[in-house]
Formats: structure tokens, C-alpha cells, sequence
DNA sequence: TGTACATCAGTGAACGCGCGTTCACTGATGTAC
DNA sequence: TGTACATCAGTGAACGCGCGTTCACTGATGTAC
């Protein structure tokens, strides 16, 4: 079984390979609870290995998600990149790459909005993070209102509506309500993004 | 503690009581995570009281999710009677009933959503409870069609784009990330909804 | 109306289990001289 | 280049715990006569 009963005693990097396993053991027993003991035998490890690395549990999880939002804020920054700022494209865009994101990296997903981590101030970095994502579309959508192609309505409450309407498809994505194949839930993205833009059009 | 060390050995009504006590707990845990020793505690009866009315523990979250999809289908029927089928209104009371479905009903919806419920051809009655809620979308958008105010495109990608939609809006409320006052969210919804409508249109 | 008894809805002890976490430890690695 | 030693990253046994579920039981209720 542990295939990697390798030579050393060291093991290298545990730290990644633990935040690996444990975007496994989701991928494959389709829930984002795992044991972190679980882990540790996925890994080949004494169950006390990860304290190494990690003070307790919740700090997992929050590494995790740290490294999902930083995923998910450079996915945002580089479909932005690929239309105009301030335009709907632009905005639509970033639709599409959110739930991409998600469909690609659903583990993360699902350990980002987990409840442990709503309140994110314990943990500096992942409040950042989150903070960077959350900027990207409210710095777009500021921009198109100003450009004039988006209503002139409070920001905030069109950022949250808009995080809302892709968040949801995302996570039913995530879910697999729409099946699994890339190609559906991009078109489904697409769909969805222009309903959305067609509804913050000024 | 036991408050209710009340008088009777037989409960009176031990499997409304449970049920109750795992809404109860999720409101005041914030997590749809329960154990069912915890439940009984909660109720002031042994711990293998439930089984006398839940085969496992599974059973208990269908029974929960089954009530949870039967107050959808009432909440988006009764909001639908408010406004002409095939009309836009008609859509936009169904979003808006989706929302606020989900904000009073937190606990009924978060378990509603929990991935061992993702099959539920083991529970017949939660199978039909949730094929039901869907039908009644289905058929407003179907309507809309007809009426020629919603885009003929396919149905069921139509349906799925606005269930997302609404669904994401739901949930970002539910885990309190609009706040907590209904007015906030309801106002949410409301514009979350026009811009849905505005999406579908023809 | 009163009694005998079947049925029903609980009790409470027990099971085996996996968990998160601590702790004293030891083997491997890297640095100073 | 070689040795002594500090540091680092693991081990593995142990802890106390709460869980889901089973089982033989018992008290309360309702029915037949």
C-alpha cells in the first residue's frame, strides 16, 4: 500500500503533499470532510506528521482555501485580460472564468465557502485572498458603470448579486447537477453570463 | 437540563421532535453537520429512541430534505398564483419565492443541498418532492415560451441557467454573506430576479 | 366497567470504531570548524 | 575532507472522546371480552 514506503524517512514536502491528499480524498469520496488521520495514511505518514505542518485541522483547511482564492484571483485576472476593462465583455468574461474556475478546481472550491472559514480573520493570508478575488469583480463592475454600459446603481449590491447568480451556477456545477463534461458547463457559464450582463446593462 | 424530563415515558410525537431538534441545531450551530446522539440529548431521550422512527441516520436527512422540497414546491406555487403565467412577472415572483424560500428556511435548505442526498433514488418521496419543485420552474419557463416573452431556446438549459442563478443567490445568503436582515436580502433577490428576467427575454 | 394481554415506544448498557491531538522519542540533514 | 553536534522532520504509542448502531429489556397504551 504505501507505495511510497520510499526510501527516506524525510518525506521532502509533506506540507503539499498533505493539502494533496486532501484534494484527493474530495475528488473521490465527493464530500469535503475528510479525517486528517485519513490523510496521513493516504500519505504514508505517522498521524502526528501533519503538526509539523499545520497547528490543527481548521489550519488545513484554511491553507487550502488560501490557495484557492489565489487561484481563483489569478483565473479572474487573466480572463480579464482578454477584453477591454470597462466593457460587458470584460464582465462576462469574468463570469465565465468563475465558473470555470470551479468546474476545475472543485476541491478547493468546495473547501473555500466551507462554514470554519466564514470567518476568515484568524487567518491573515486567506482574508487577503479573499479580499483580492472579491476586488477583481468590484474593481470591473466600478469600471463598466463608469464607462457608462452598467447601470449607475450602488456597486456593492451589483458586485453580490452578480457573485450570487455565478456562485450558484458554479456551485451546481460543482455539484454536478449539470453532469460532468467541461463542454456543458462552459456553454451553461456562457449562457448564464449573458443573462447576467443583460441584466446590469444601463 | 431535561426540561421536558416531562411526565410521560412515550413522547407524544418523538419524530416531529427530532426533526426539529436537527433545524434547531443547524440554526444554532450554523453547521448542517448533526450527530444523531446529539439529537436525541437535544430532546431528553436515549440514544436509540430515533431508530424507532428513522431506520439510519440517512433517513432522518431525507425525511428533512423531503419536507424542505415540499415547503419549495408550496412557496413557488403560491408565488406563481401571484402573476399571469407566461408572463415575465410570473418568473420574476418564482426567483424571488426561490430566495426567500431559502432564507427562511435555512436549516430545511442546507440539507436539502448535502451531497449524500445528491442520489435520491433510495428515497422515493424526497425523489418526488424535488423532481416536483423543478417541474414548477420548468413549466413557468415552458409557459413563457409559449407566450412568446422568453427566448425559444432549449428548456431544460434555460431552466438550469436561472435554477443556478437564483440557487447562488440563495445560498450566499444563506451562509449570511448579505447579512442577515430580510429586507437586504429580499431586496437582493428582487434585482437579482430582474436581471434574470431580463436575461431570458426574447 | 374491569381485567388480561398484545402491542408499541421508549430505556440504558454495550459494542467497536475512528477521530484530533500530545508527547517523549529517534533518525536524517546540514553546519561550523 | 572529516568530524561533532545542533536542528529538523519524522515515529508510534497513548489519551480521552463522541459517534452510529444493536440488543435485551420495560413501562405505557389500547383493545377484546
Amino acid at each position: 500500500m504505501p507505495t511510497r514506503s520510499r526510501s527516506t524517512y524525510h518525506h521532502g514536502d509533506l506540507r503539499r503533499a498533505i493539502i494533496d491528499a486532501a484534494l484527493e480524498a474530495i475528488r473521490e469520496e465527493g464530500s469535503p470532510d475528510f479525517s486528517l488521520r485519513a490523510l496521513a495514511r493516504r500519505v504514508g505518514v505517522a498521524p502526528s506528521a501533519p503538526y509539523r505542518h499545520f497547528g490543527d485541522k481548521t489550519a488545513l483547511l484554511a491553507a487550502i482555501a488560501t490557495e484557492g482564492f489565489r487561484l481563483l484571483a489569478d483565473g479572474l485576472r487573466k480572463a480579464a485580460g482578454r477584453a477591454d476593462p470597462g466593457s460587458l465583455d470584460h464582465l462576462r468574461e469574468l463570469g465565465v472564468a468563475y465558473v470555470r474556475f470551479a468546474a476545475r478546481h472543485r476541491a478547493h472550491f468546495r473547501i473555500m465557502f466551507r462554514p470554519e472559514l466564514a470567518d476568515k480573520t484568524p487567518y491573515p493570508e486567506l482574508l487577503a485572498a479573499a479580499g483580492d478575488s472579491f476586488g477583481v469583480l468590484t474593481a470591473a463592475i466600478r469600471a463598466a458603470q463608469e464607462s457608462g454600459v452598467v447601470r449607475p446603481e450602488e456597486t456593492g449590491r451589483l458586485v453580490r448579486a452578480s457573485w450570487g447568480m455565478v456562485h450558484g451556477i458554479a456551485a451546481l456545477a460543482v455539484a454536478g447537477q449539470f453532469g460532468h463534461t467541461p463542454r456543458k458547463i462552459e456553454a451553461i457559464a456562457r449562457s448564464a453570463s449573458d443573462a447576467l450582463i443583460q441584466g446590469l446593462e444601463v
